[in-house]
DNA sequence: CGAAAACCGGACGGGTCTTTCCGGTTAGTG
DNA sequence: CACTAACCGGAAAGACCCGTCCGGTTTTCG
């Protein structure tokens, strides 16, 4: 290791480490493409062209890359503030004094968050799994889950077998939620969420809480096509 | 409605319904096939290449598509008999005189046949929803398994507000768990159907059953990647 | 105002995947 | 054994998609 620099990005020699500041029609436009790529995605999924993203947000396909170098490189950005709402979500939820509560707001939170939005969900489970941007993000708020549901479990609201295996159990399961309308989406979380959330439960005091509703949509609704 | 033939596929104006007979070389290529694809769906997914199919089965790309029209007939060809079987698993469960334990079993089965077969879930999901050949089994299946529910609820075992649709949810949660080795897929598939059947459950005697252990890999082995 | 730097978008190269085409080969029969 | 219909495999057509190149345009600043 004889510099630190070679660990960094390359960065212009010996000038502000990453700003150089984009020209006002340039800045206008990243921003458009960053705005409507969230839309995009979270409507479509990651599979979407970057032609298409281009197209809509009005610009040619270069200008899109001379912003992003690559798509990962646009996914990543465009979902950035989602990975940290999430941290925000676990932080929360440690503040909060009641654990089971704390515990059951991450869930249902981050549970929404990925209903509502594809793109995110596959973004969260690695869609690039050689990405490490978000590693330190995630370990923070990994950690603050095991804080989470290690609380819950010494006030005796939740389960001792719960395994810390079992978030990624969840998120994996809550990810095969995939219908065509975001409502039915959004419903179908909901209700499975509930649903685990009762299981994960020690303490069964009175009747279990009533489940959200079912979709109002038909069955084949639910049923999704993976190319559209 | 002049002619039932309309109807049917194309077949030989009026020779045996649909047996033209292959050679013997044809047959055996064709049944070689069949296996290959079986095992390679189920492997890596739905979304290998045909060419890839052909390889392995030591075939050229053109004796594939001579035998199979398309993609779609090869996948649907090469999951009949797990969708047969799994019409046989709801059969079973309705001669089993305990309705809980019927109920059960199809949940089961049904999702351990699927974590075990990545391409059967994609199949079975409706991957390509302009088929329909399935339906009519689809239809016979979903309705054994309302009745198999109502059995249940009558008796006491399945809570009132269990809905049909939760069947789905359920199924689309366990296509969710997808990861890189089978065995972990197979484990995290039995964990979260022990935890939905215990939500599933209405009445609630004694300590609640003991779950299935959780995957003892690390976590990243749960992260997948959609393009390997 | 005018010139340079920054920016723009369409066309293009390289890659993958499904499906088709075509000349050579082989199984099965009289 | 010879002939023909059925069969075979590789090459290629057509459709996408990611990422790059290049000639023209716009912003910005002295």
């Amino acid at each position: 290791m004889t510099g630190q620099a070679a660990q960094l990005p390359r960065v212009s020699p010996h000038r502000p480490p990453e700003t150089p500041r984009l020209r006002a029609d340039a800045q206008h436009n990243r921003d458009r493409i960053l705005a409507v790529a969230r839309e995009t995605f979270a409507t479509l999924g990651l599979d979407v062209p970057m032609a298409a993203i281009a197209r809509r947000a009005g610009v040619g396909v270069a200008t899109l890359y001379r912003r992003f170098p690559t798509k990962e490189a646009l996914v990543t950005e465009a979902f950035a503030e989602q990975i940290a709402a999430c941290v925000a979500v676990v932080d929360d939820a440690l503040a909060d004094p009641d654990p089971w509560r704390g515990f059951c707001s991450v869930i249902e939170k981050v549970c929404d968050m990925h209903a509502v939005d594809k793109g995110f969900t596959a973004a969260f489970l690695s869609a690039f799994p050689d990405s490490t941007v978000f590693d330190h993000q995630r370990a923070h708020a990994e950690l603050g889950f095991v804080k989470l549901a290690q609380r819950a479990k010494d006030a005796g609201h939740l389960r001792a077998d719960f395994a810390q295996d079992d978030l990624v159990l969840l998120l994996m399961a809550n990810a095969g939620i995939v219908t065509q309308s975001p409502e039915a989406a959004l419903a179908a979380s909901r209700r499975l969420v509930a649903y685990l959330l009762q299981s994960f439960r020690a303490d069964h005091t009175g009747p279990p809480p009533p489940l959200p509703p079912t979709t109002p949509l038909g069955l084949q609704d639910v049923f999704y096509r993976p190319k559209p």
